[in-house]
DNA sequence: CAAACAGTTCAATAAAACTTGAACAATCTG
DNA sequence: CAGATTGTTCAAGTTTTATTGAACTGTTTG
């Protein structure tokens, strides 16, 4: 049952509606997430917060951007995780409602985290593999080549992984 | 007419065929583009070229990575648009040969141009068309908020601007 | 406790991205 | 010039990825 009277904390139950400059601000994100390699509706989530001061429940996402609840759970969840959204509670209300969290430091080191790092780490563990095939390789001159570019390979890793703090450093 | 004659250059018509470390490494290569949003071909066919101390035609790549006409087309044409593969001529062979470019800092600054840049861009003709827009906003409320959340994207893509420079120099 | 509510999960579906191969254009070769 | 060679293009097919919505778990509330 829908009620007025449960809309308990006499929040503006307000812009379930879209303005002109917003539908364009979620779709600059939503082309940005892509640019990245996130989905589309996780760029729309974020953009919507992004949009306003207030926070939003996931129902209300839902309404705004039409999609569906399992878009919006699995995409709340990974903007948790990259540290995109802040969680909002509020006394007498079950619903968690969200905020976008617009420090672009925050936001960059934690893209850095789940997805620089995460495909650095693969990387080693690949190099390592790498490793113990080139030391039982018999043929002479293909092990030689093969550590030369073993070693290029670990040079490249290296300048990698010394890149990453740095951008967060200059972001920050 | 396959001729053995026609093999004109005295090239070894050598190692048609990958060494366990190759695979490794091509499969590397494979998932590294992946994991930077480039099509799969394409890293494996840089693999490859990365394996490799002589050059190679398309032919050959096409040969020793199973894949179809199209793709290795394709693929070396982004290569050679990203800087990633070196073109070799030989006199007597129409063919052109590709040899991969390993210094770390012209892959780089390929990526940047072709992907990062294109992005960057894409962003800034968006943020004219948002200011577009709130200059016709007739809410005043919104119109500020909005103004508000238009000079948040400008500071973005302003130190994004700065940022990939920046990259290249540190890389380089 | 029954009914409403919040949110998660996941198999099925839809959408997007990649690959293929046949048709084509251009060049070389005898 | 006819036929072979090299490479491009693009519509159709395949694979991958994202989205949906119905079923489920766990809370809250009257």
């Amino acid at each position: 049952m829908v009620s007025i009277s449960k809309n308990s904390n006499n929040r503006k139950l307000s812009n379930l509606s879209l303005v002109e400059w917003e539908v364009a601000v979620i779709d600059l994100f939503l082309n940005a997430a892509q640019s990245v390699g996130l989905p589309k509706s996780l760029g729309q989530i974020y953009g919507l917060l992004f949009c306003r001061d207030e926070s939003l429940s996931m129902g209300e996402i839902m309404e705004l951007l039409q999609i569906s609840k399992g878009s919006a759970s699995q995409g709340l969840r990974a903007l948790k995780q990259l540290g995109a959204v802040n969680l909002v509670f509020e006394r007498n209300d079950r619903k968690e409602r969200f905020l976008a969290e617009i420090r672009l430091r925050k936001l960059v080191s934690g893209f850095i985290r789940e997805q620089g790092e995460p495909h650095l780490d693969k990387g080693l563990a690949r190099l390592k593999n790498l490793g113990n095939l080139l030391s039982s390789e018999e043929d002479l001159d293909s092990a030689h080549r093969g550590k030369c570019k073993e070693k290029i390979l670990v040079g490249w890793h290296r300048q990698m992984s010394r890149l990453l703090p740095l951008v967060k450093m200059i972001v920050g």
